[in-house]
Formats: C-alpha cells, sequence, structure tokens
DNA sequence: GTCTTATAAGACTAATACAGTCCAATAACA
DNA sequence: TGTTATTGGACTGTATTAGTCTTATAAGAC
C-alpha cells in the first residue's frame, strides 16, 4: 500500500484549516467538526504539533491552537517525519538497523537507497502552501 | 517508514539471481543460501511469482526456478503491486473504499492524488534492469 | 475564589499487516 | 520407488495503526 498514516493527513487538513483562520485560533473541537475528524484523535494529533513547534497552544474560552508558521514553510517531509519517522522504502536505509539477514550479499541496496531519496526530495519539495493550492512540486 | 515490503525486496534480489544465472534454473535452496534469504519464506515468495508469470517452475532434481520475462521488462510498480496490493499514499485513493470520516469535507485529495501518481510513476519507470545496474530511472 | 473552557498526558484497545514457520501434498525424474 | 523440489494451507508472534478514555492542568470570566 505504501500509505501514509491518518495523523499525517488529518493533521495537515487540521494546518491547512487554522491557515485560513489566519491569526485567529481554532480550538480542536471547532476543527474536528468542521472536518470531520475525530476529536479525541485531532486532539492528540495537536499535541504533536505543539511539541513541534507547528502551533501555538491558548488556553481557556475561545482559545485552541494558532499556527506560528507559514505553510510555504512547512513541507511534507516534516509533517511525515513528525507522525511516522523518517522515509525508509527499505528498512536497513537510514537509522543504522542491522536486522536484514540479507544485508551482508544484498544486491538492492544501492538501487533503492537511490529510490528513497527521490521520494524523500518529493516529500521535501511539496509544502503544505502548495498541497492548499492543489499541487504538488517537481 | 513509507516501507516495501519484505517480500518485494527478497522477490526482486532473488529475480536479479535468476537473470545472473541466464537460462539455468536455481532452486530456491539455492537461492536462499546465496542470498541469505529465509528459505520458507522464499519459497512463498516464488510461488507467487509463479502465479503472477514472472518465472517459471520445473520439478525435480537439478529443478527449481527460471525467469520467463527479461529485466527490462518488469518493472517496480508490477513488483510492488503482486506484493502489496496498489499504491496508495492515502486509503481512499484507487480502490473504492469510503472509509475516511473526512472524505467529504476532505481539503487534501486532490493533492493527494497528484502525489500519489508521481510515486506510482517513479515506481513504473524503474526497471528490474534499472535496479540491477544500480540506477533509478527519471 | 470557583466555574468553565480548553489543552496535556498517559494508558488502553481492537484491527490489521508483516515476517516468518511448519506441515502435508504433489510433480517429475532417475 | 526413492529423491528432489515445488505447492498450498494453516499458523504464530510482533509491530503499527486508528481510535478511545480518563485524569490533570492552565487560564480567563464572573
Ligand atoms: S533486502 Fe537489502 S535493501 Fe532490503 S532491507 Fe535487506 S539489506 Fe536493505
Ligand atoms: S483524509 Fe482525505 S485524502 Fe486522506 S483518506 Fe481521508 S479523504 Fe482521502
Amino acid at each position: 500500500m505504501l500509505r501514509v498514516n491518518k495523523k499525517i493527513e488529518y493533521g495537515i487538513i487540521a494546518l491547512l484549516y487554522l491557515a485560513q483562520k489566519e491569526e485567529q485560533t481554532a480550538s480542536v473541537r471547532e476543527m474536528a467538526v468542521s472536518c470531520s475528524i475525530p476529536e479525541a484523535l485531532l486532539s492528540k494529533i495537536m499535541q504533536t504539533m505543539k511539541s513541534q513547534g507547528f502551533v501555538q497552544p491558548v488556553y481557556g474560552n475561545q482559545g485552541g491552537y494558532k499556527l506560528t508558521r507559514s505553510l510555504t514553510d512547512i513541507n511534507l517531509l516534516e509533517i511525515t517525519q513528525t507522525f511516522q519517522g523518517p522515509i525508509q522504502v527499505a528498512e536497513c536505509l537510514g537509522s543504522e538497523n542491522h536486522k536484514c539477514p540479507a544485508k551482508a550479499l544484498c544486491t538492492i541496496i544501492s538501487p533503492m537507497t537511490v529510490l528513497n531519496q527521490k521520494i524523500v526530495t518529493l516529500f521535501e519539495s511539496t509544502s503544505l502552501e502548495n498541497l492548499a493550492n492543489r499541487k504538488t512540486a517537481v
């Protein structure tokens, strides 16, 4: 399947929603209702977004979250890494992990590395602004 | 992570090994030992390869499998689809499945479709011959 | 000061996919 | 008929995913 998980998708949808509201805050409930996303799950997602510095929380009545960065400044790779870890089309790529029994004799590590880099570049060159405008770069 | 599963990797390694042997057959045991792939698992993989027409079985002593198609003719997309189903970077793409609660109001279906197509194209334009030569196309 | 609104944090669950194993059956050749 | 090797099915343990629930905390409103 080669899927990006739901946290990533819901997270992006929420950030795009926040961007639309400009400087205003939006609560998790408002975003969940407006975007048909399960509220408890979105709450978790926004906590992570906060910890990564994408949004800032505002407590109390009329509170919620507001964006702290511009959509043009956030790329898909960052979001993906936040919620799904590094892109590794093969498990041996990137983080040093030697679990693969075939590694010593593997004939495809090199091309898999190239393939991985291409996917990384594709994600990296796609900003949330691109997504908001229904485009992907390159 | 965005991983391609082990069956795909082991399967490709096995096909490359077969290609190296030209017209000769190679048994699952031989391939498993030569490539450090768990034999029982590779056996399963080769069964699928056979059912998809990538290889032809030869029973009995000195038997095994032989390639039925040229490496230049097999692309990564085919292999991936065989062992992991269609590439769907978001679950709602491709196969008509409406499980996503956000679908009706989703602001990112369109760009996700474009992104998906780019990954499909990347996989499709990479032949096993490309992989054997440690390259990926485009 | 306390009520209310909202975020924060953690534990918890069910469903699915993945990696791998084991076993009994069958095909073909020597 | 024995040997080599593929075939097909069931089966297991682990990890990830998607989602829920509950309790605690921050801060403004009255
Ligand atoms: S099969 Fe090769 S590329 Fe894939 S994980 Fe193992 S060593 Fe890496
Ligand atoms: S969030 Fe949007 S793109 Fe992702 S699965 Fe749901 S409808 Fe499709």
